[in-house]
DNA sequence: ACCTGAACACCGTTCAAGT
DNA sequence: ACCTGAACACCGTTCAAGT
């Protein structure tokens, strides 16, 4: 079969025909970020996707592969903040410090931590640039290429490990503190002769995990890439 | 209203009549485990689950208040063989990294890592004993309280964390060598002006991730336990 | 007391049909 | 070329009915 030309496909479009929200790949993810930035992630589902897009849910299938496929992309797209704009500097260690922070604010911010790991690497640009200036810092800081390897995976699971658990209690920050006001009497109530160190410490657990993170964050960094054990 | 006995419930059940199946929380927690062990978690449900019983999936509901709190109790005793016989020594360092990788080890296995911290404490007895046993000898290596409830969160987040995003992986071994194969030839199409450091430590990523694990908690324990930063 | 089964309100995805 | 809408094969959960 050959492929040609019809007359009509060679007619100009009128504007006016275009704008009523022809969906492609961009506004399909601004589409979604929106409502996983405003919503829970668990209520996100391609029906309410066609519905705030006022368009058929399956027309979605037009464009996407399936809801991974979409659901990686616009993942990649929320980690633009923490690369756009990154200049690497001489201080290796602070560079991998300021990008593990931005990682972790926008994973928090729209909720597709998991999305992002869930199936190895891919060309998304934002995926790829971050992979990229971690390495490129650990090879600066003089780790040798296999443990530089080894470091970059340590310093990606503990960002994106965090960031999935603390996702779901980061999305309803109001509703946060009491939550954990309430994890901390449960501990109280426990029996102090069988759970000693509890009822120690337990008024001082769940803290604030952004605290939490950087004590993690600044350890792995003074150890793993500052002063790196000799083997 | 007065709680009275009845003649009837004195009466002595057939054991004949008890051999048949009948449903409480320990038959079914187990049936779960089985169904969550073998196969991938994703295709776990309660109506698969109903199946495995010989019984209509919604007997569940007799016995659990909802799927999140049979997962919870699944989880929990997934991390019974990590405090099982569990004995504290006096090197608080070791016996921290002795109960992360068994964690770690137990997650894994039963593929419920998200499952166990998605709501906080409970009851659960196997959950309190990690706690108890880490704060115990966070204490013991000598940390003050506010830092040792901070340190007990980095090691929860990052044991639980990285296993929540392995496990997907662990979980089917077989097919982990070629997926990782695959992944590194992703890298190496790479340009390798664009990706300078990707194209170097490309063939060197995705590594084991109990090397990249232990990595990990090697300098978490070393920073944050046994040579603590002052103030 | 405990289980059944119909029913409800959802999912992701496929595919023939429309324009 | 792109979207629609019916349909398929599922979900978790509720509730009246059975025994």
């Amino acid at each position: 079969m050959l492929v040609h030309l019809t007359g009509t496909s060679l007619r100009v479009v009128p504007k006016t025909e275009g704008a009523r929200a022809r969906l492609n790949r961009d506004v399909i993810c601004r589409a979604a970020q929106e409502l996983l930035v405003a919503g829970d992630a668990e209520s996100f589902s391609l029906r309410a996707l066609g519905d705030h897009l006022g368009v058929d849910p399956t027309a979605f299938y037009r464009h996407f592969q399936d809801k991974e496929d979409l659901l990686r992309e616009v993942g990649d797209r929320a980690l633009a903040p923490s690369t756009k704009g990154f200049v690497s500097t001489d201080d290796p260690a602070d560079d991998i410090r300021r990008l593990c922070l931005g990682v972790r604010r926008a994973l928090l911010k729209n909720q597709v931590a998991l999305s992002i790991t869930s199936q190895g690497p891919t060309r998304h640009v934002n995926e790829l640039r971050i992979t990229e200036i971690l390495l490129d810092a650990l090879l600066r800081a003089g780790l040798e290429p296999k443990v530089a390897a080894l470091t970059y995976h340590v310093f990606i699971e503990f960002t994106v490990g965090s960031a999935a658990l603390d996702a779901p209690l980061a999305a309803s920050a109001a509703s946060r503190r009491e939550t954990y006001q309430r994890w901390r009497s449960d501990y109280r109530a426990l029996p102090a002769d069988e759970y000693p160190a509890i009822s120690i410490l337990g008024p001082k657990l769940y803290p604030s995990s952004d605290d939490v993170f950087e004590l993690g964050l600044d350890a792995l960094i003074d150890r793993l890439v500052i002063a790196p054990k000799k083997p």
